[in-house]
DNA sequence: TTCAACTAATTAGCTATGCTAACTATATTG
DNA sequence: CAATATAGTTAGCATAGCTAATTAGTTGAA
């Protein structure tokens, strides 16, 4: 009954309908998914090139480009030319960039709260170190 | 310390690199992400109306029709008339559907499966019990 | 050391997916 | 019955995904 597998398909499950609710708050920024996340690389991770920038967000470099192109256009981000290499680019946050990320983070996190704060402490306890587990995991992976 | 903001942003965090992982999955599909979630809908909900389908899609009915239309291209779903309603459709997953989206969730818990199973019988009781405050919430919501 | 092979990024062109606005057809309601 | 509301589609736009081709810079081996 509570096999690997249910595990396995109940955190998926968990996972899709959580990223849906908090996507809602996201919508309110006005800027895309993509670029959002792109942002949040820049804004938690620190500045990195295109490629790394590409591996995180799964993409290709190609359309890496494009969303960097549009987090400039929005004045989120920019491009440098990297220290180390010079067919490399060194892509980093502006403080405007910061700003709406970590606005965004806490309207995710406010909204998040409020669905949490009606648990009791066992059932907040548990989540706690679910994530811990959680966050062993991608070390890992 | 572990106050309710830290596990609201530790979980959020959580569930996003958990999707980021599984979505390699998906991609093996062939099929585009929006079409494989109304799919999932339909083949773990059972039939129901475009407007409802974009409903818990979060998107509107306009571009719910044109997810429709292209899970009818790939023979995944099909329109039928409402029995109630001559204004709606009744949209229901075809065979072919829903054999690639059990196919499609066996290779997400697959992979699911692969990050767990080196974890202890603690870890996984912990994270059963959060699967399940976390399907109490969205209950709620 | 020079040249071939590799790597970083961009561009063009295609498809998919999000939106709003405008439309058709059917239901509901005053 | 007429006005209004609802279900779905279409058109037109922007964003985001891909591959293939291109430019520029690096590396490594003869």
């Amino acid at each position: 009954m509570d096999s690997i597998e249910d595990i396995a398909s109940g955190l998926n499950s968990a996972a899709i309908h959580l990223i849906r609710r908090l996507r809602k708050e996201d919508s309110k920024l006005n800027v895309g998914p993509a670029r959002l996340s792109a942002l949040s690389v820049l804004v938690f991770g620190g500045p990195c090139t295109l490629s790394e920038l590409a591996g995180y967000e799964q993409v290709t470099s190609a359309t890496m480009s494009r969303v960097v192109s549009g987090l400039e256009d929005n004045r989120l981000a920019r491009r440098k030319p990297s220290p180390d290499d010079a067919r490399a680019l060194r892509i980093e946050a502006t403080k405007k960039g910061r700003q709406l990320m970590l606005k965004g983070q806490q309207a995710r996190v406010d909204g998040l709260v409020r669905e949490l704060k009606h648990l009791n402490e066992k059932d907040l306890k548990c989540l706690h170190q679910a994530v811990k587990v959680l966050k062993r995991i991608e070390r890992k992976v």
